[in-house]
DNA sequence: CTGAAAGCGCTTACAG
DNA sequence: CTGAAAGCGCTTACAG
């Protein structure tokens, strides 16, 4: 381990008197405030002495100076409010932290907060009040409440970002493409030879879905394929989770169909690892009689056997294109609303293979 | 779908004059600003029509009053900070996710930083700057640079806990019991006849390793087993990477050494699962040749077959218990540090069995 | 090189 | 029931 560095010092020193304000500390160390202020402030034109004596009260009483009070003379928060849909799933969080490292990095401190719905209206207005320099949101929230959000801060010149949900109208936002996230699976799947193609969890009519859906047909209709007669789901038959189980349950039912499909293609990579588990459970080889492609690019795709073949979100990516579209707003308020589409990448593995005969 | 709540009227109203203060405002209303704080604040003693005439108009504009001047009266900023360890790893996370509703529910707004080494003083002066109410640690971090933090804390009665982090003098902390956590697993292994114990990426001086391996050997004492002979381990021939794969490598070493123990423990869930596929790999069959005990009770244990037994860290109760500390001492600045240790828990899935004979 | 005064956006006695 | 004035903790011209 490397030696601590000095941040570690001045651990053992006594109870210190608790100073609050400038006024205190400046009749602390026997200076007036404006002096005091200058130091902190790092201002040239002290005398080195002053300086000295300033910085080392400082390192004795703890003091630090009321940030809102600066904020109130004209200063920046240089805070941006989060807005998270949740903070339990993989990707939602790799967004967050990679968002939390990124603004970090240009000196903007993170306000986070889940959303639930309903919530979103009173939650801005927190971090309207806490005068946020912008808003992000992360995930897919109701769209018409996210709109009336985006509507008020487009009144109000508010700069905000929206990743991952596509359709709100006036919105600055990045998303990946989802509608070719699925063409390039379907496409990669048909160049295998595979014809006929199970969804795994592929159903409902969220905006996500329904772009992912129209990616598989628009890669069906391109090779001639009818889509009535190219794809299979059983998503019907259960309440949809998700998760693992829920994989497994599906592969159970698409096994006991007469004539299975030889290619499948999952919401997300624990469905797919789910189902590939179920498959081999009910005696299919993977990737020889069946081949399953997931979502997100989780570092779980690496566990099954054999590992699998996943889209991935470029979630580095997509986070680092709202960091710029959030400081473009900050830097030019009138810049008008842009919409970043990230390409999805296919993550080619061990779960898929050329069509036996 | 639910009927939209309220919060999504009013979306499509036109671009309002932006109101910076009360007295913008209460100039755009035609009442004074007393009266326009007395609306804000619902104090009553006001007239019906008043309060509808500045409601309204806040609805016009869109007008927020400024949190930081709120608190520059003397009212608290109800916010927390909170220094991450990480923002990547399962349990990390739940314990963010958990902390942050937790504290939401009881009002307060979560200030969120991830630590690197010798960061803490900075990150804390900030989050001192914001006059936070309290701040909170999650995860493992050099233990002097936070003992240093607990010191200044404590010399300035800051309100603060340590999660997960156990050694640091004057803290305020909540930590599972690893020691006994590691007890319960090996007793768990011994009554099902097992003597010799393969570790899993145990190895190490952090202060969590070291409990660990104290709880071990403690139940190996307490049952007449002698530590070299009944531990083996082969992290010394691999960089450890806490992964699928290291545990994987570590499987194969154990599968090519001579008389393998019968029984492996894991320092993560990820380790133990990647384990479990190589040893099925080398030919093993688990549970019945090998059984395999993981930790942190992730989702992931319910993907491999068999699957993983592992170790609950009880995340909410921790948490729950930090939030409880951190609340009494915000209500009484004078109450001594406390350290509360959570049980863990051991949950037996199928990937032990009695040893064969 | 240092200090006294004004003002940022609020709330809270104190008047009316 | 409503309003004018003081003050919270800072910084920034403006003096000296």
């Amino acid at each position: 381990m490397s030696t601590p560095p000095s941040s570690f010092s001045s651990s053992q020193r006594k109870p210190a008197t608790r100073i609050r304000s400038t006024a205190e500390f400046a009749k602390y160390v026997g200076l007036a405030r404006t002096t005091v202020s200058r130091v902190l402030n790092d201002q040239p034109g002290l005398k080195e002495a002053t300086v000295t004596k300033v910085k080392q009260a400082m390192e004795e009483t703890g003091f630090t100076p009321n940030a809102y009070a600066l904020h109130l003379k004209g200063k920046k928060t240089a805070t941006v409010g989060i807005c998270m849909e949740n903070l339990l799933t993989p990707p939602a969080v790799r967004k967050l932290a990679r968002l939390q490292q990124k603004l970090k990095e240009r000196g903007f401190s993170s306000l986070i907060e889940v959303l639930t719905p309903g919530t979103s209206k009173e939650v801005c207005r927190h971090f309207l009040s806490l005068r946020v320099d912008a808003i992000v949101f992360v995930g897919h929230f109701i769209e018409e409440e996210i709109a009336a959000r985006v509507n008020e801060f487009n009144s109000q010149s508010t700069p905000h970002v929206v990743i991952d949900q596509l359709g709100i109208p006036g919105a600055n936002s990045v998303a990946l493409d989802r509608v070719k996230g699925m063409k390039i699976v379907i496409e990669h799947l048909i160049a295998l030879g595979h014809t006929r193609f199970g969804l795994l969890g592929l159903s409902g009519s969220t905006r996500s879905i329904i772009d992912r859906l129209s990616g598989i047909e628009s890669a069906l209709t391109e090779h001639g394929l009818s889509k009535s007669e190219s794809i299979l789901t059983h998503d019907s038959k259960f309440i949809r989770k998700n998760d693992f189980d829920y994989g497994r349950a599906l592969a159970s039912a698409f096994s006991c169909a007469k004539n299975p499909p030889t290619a499948y293609v999952a919401l997300n990579d624990e469905i797919a690892i789910g189902a590939l588990h179920g498959f081999q459970d009910a005696g299919f080889k993977v990737p020889s009689d069946i081949s399953i492609v997931g979502f997100n690019n989780q570092d779980i795709c690496l566990m099954p056997k054999p590992v699998l073949t996943s889209v991935d979100q470029g979630i580095e990516e997509t986070v680092d294109a709202a960091v710029n579209l959030l400081l473009d707003q900050i830097d030019r308020p009138s810049i008008k609303p842009r919409t970043k589409m990230i390409e999805p990448i296919l993550i080619e593995r061990g779960s898929c293979a050329r069509r036996k005969k």
